[in-house]
DNA sequence: GTCTATATAATGATAGAC
DNA sequence: GTCTATCATTATATAGAC
């Protein structure tokens, strides 16, 4: 294993005011959303609200060193999962391991609720990345090519972080908060794999219906015909 | 057609203070959020923000007053829809009129995204809906049965505002406010068909791992075995 | 009923002692 | 560097004139 330290404690000792003021926010805006106050983060972390701000200098400032942080340490997790292949075993085995990042991906979540800038940053580069990893699944053969790829890429990624939101509004999910990760992983696996498998419209007249009602892509660019076209 | 007045003005002539006012709070809060001002609002429906706390009383008030509008206008939305027959042709003809609905989708989806109790009302109430829908497809032949129904019709439900909330956040989405809802539905259907038609994945052999993972499904309560079961 | 003016509470941010 | 105490702003909400 790469990494067995959870992301969220680079020093299980000690850490610096920084680096624990830093994990207080990741924690408290992905949980209660940006709005949380300053003096909240501050009692979190073990410091006066004045220290917050002497060390990041704003509020909008410590927001953009979480972001920083959490986008880094994204970008590194998702590196380590894919140097395994892509094997069911080896994707069932990471899913035991998603818990440690589920301050991270909450707060993710919370910022593309939230919407702005920062979001919209999260989210182009998430969807550039599944886009490489889904045209390599399609040369494989493992994947069903799409007529409009980076679309579908921007679905799939609405889809997992939507069925994040709703799972999170379920009844009785506000009672336990420390519980959320694994377990939204879990109820949404199945109906994602089985829609991914199995498909949902027994036939495809909806879906040729559309392609008649608008025959090319309404992308803004370029792709209007893919190469898979066979009639 | 059933309706053709737009549902956010009830009366083109005149509004009452409270309608005026209610529509433009639906109107902003679907835009901006609900940490939005009462000034705002009020500016909007060209009143005082006093009228505004005078007419309704507090401002979670007028979001409940705006929820409770949403939620029946929506409902008695669906059950015109749901009077045509599921055919493509009609499918496509209730698209062209989804932007009469912009507003209300916006508030529902700042709803949910804002979390709390109002969106889970909300939540609960359309995937119960969906849940319906379904069984009937399921039932018809047109769509294909799924291992945990309610999970499924979660997740679908996810995916829609996922995608949504997503589109919203695409490059160069913040300049044209009024745009949205409809463009949003052209460059999300695209993949929604191709995926519910054409799948994702070429083989089973993810689902199946997962099946073996867990073989039953992951659910609280009950619902083992719906009674559409035929085997 | 609608307004102007104000009360009250909470926020982000700053000053200055230690 | 960290704290207590405070400022300035903004929010909801209220009082009272017209």
């Amino acid at each position: 294993m790469v990494n067995m330290r959870s992301p969220m404690a680079p020093e299980p000792h000690e850490l610096s005011t920084r680096a624990r003021i830093r994990a207080a926010a990741i924690e408290r805006f992905g949980r209660d959303g940006f709005a949380v106050g300053v003096r909240q983060i501050a009692d979190d972390a073990g410091v006066s609200a004045a220290s917050v701000m002497k060390v990041f200098g704003s509020k909008e400032a410590l927001r953009v060193a979480c972001d920083a942080y959490v986008f880094r340490t994204v970008r590194e997790a998702k590196r380590d999962v894919l140097v395994e292949p892509g094997a069911p075993g080896a994707f069932l085995g990471q899913l035991a391991r998603i818990d440690e990042y589920r301050p991270l991906v909450g707060y993710v979540l919370r910022s593309i609720q939230d919407g702005g800038p920062h979001a919209a940053e999260f989210v182009d580069h998430m969807v550039a990345d599944a886009l490489e990893y889904i045209a390599d699944g399609v040369a494989a053969g493992t994947i069903v090519p799409s007529r409009d790829e980076e679309a579908r890429a921007r679905y799939l990624m609405g889809a997992v972080f939507g069925a994040l939101m709703l799972d999170a509004l379920r009844p009785g999910a506000a009672a336990d908060p420390g519980e959320r990760m694994l377990g939204a992983i879990e109820r949404t696996a199945l109906p994602a794999l089985e829609l991914m498998s199995e498909g949902f419209l027994t036939d495809r007249s909806m879906l040729d219906a559309y392609l008649e009602y608008v025959p090319d892509p309404p992308v803004e660019g370029d792709t209007p015909e893919p190469s898979l076209h066979s009639d």
